[in-house]
DNA sequence: ACCTTGACGGTTC
DNA sequence: GGAACCGCCAAGG
């Protein structure tokens, strides 16, 4: 890996808090890690993980979801499939297309966060 | 340097 | 619900 920003690290390194179980969205992502508004950029830094992933643990990707509780992928596509299969491992509930927020959002606890997160 | 393209989101009809 | 619009900004052409 050659140059890589500052502002895709952070987003890395706030999905890597996202817990077993859970799911985030890319807006919620984009806050946390700092940059808020900007819910494109963690879509872009998502498709630009490195694939050993990042400082030693993987970036667990696929809980990152839209802010309609939808998997963005096209429905039916190869990572569509994919994602829902991996949500669907760790017990997240998918519905069609949709999962349910109330029950799956990740609530992160501040303090916590402040800790792990170096920035 | 300009234009287009996104794993998006909120606002408004 | 859903669709149209606009704001957002890093990459790649």
């Amino acid at each position: 890996m050659t140059i890589m920003n500052k502002n895709y690290q952070q987003v890395w390194q706030t999905v890597q808090c996202i817990p077993t179980g859970k799911v985030a969205n890319y807006g919620q992502v984009a806050d946390l890690a700092g940059l808020p508004g900007r819910a494109r950029l963690v879509g872009k830094a998502l498709g630009m993980v490195p694939k050993e992933g990042w400082q030693g643990k993987t970036v667990p990707w696929y809980r990152v979801i839209n802010s309609q509780g939808k998997i963005s992928f096209p429905l039916g596509s190869e990572q569509h499939l994919k994602q829902k299969q991996y949500l669907q491992d760790e017990h997240v509930v998918v519905i069609g297309n949709r999962i349910s927020m109330p029950s799956f959002q990740w609530q992160p606890d501040l303090t916590d966060l402040l800790y792990k997160l170096d920035f």
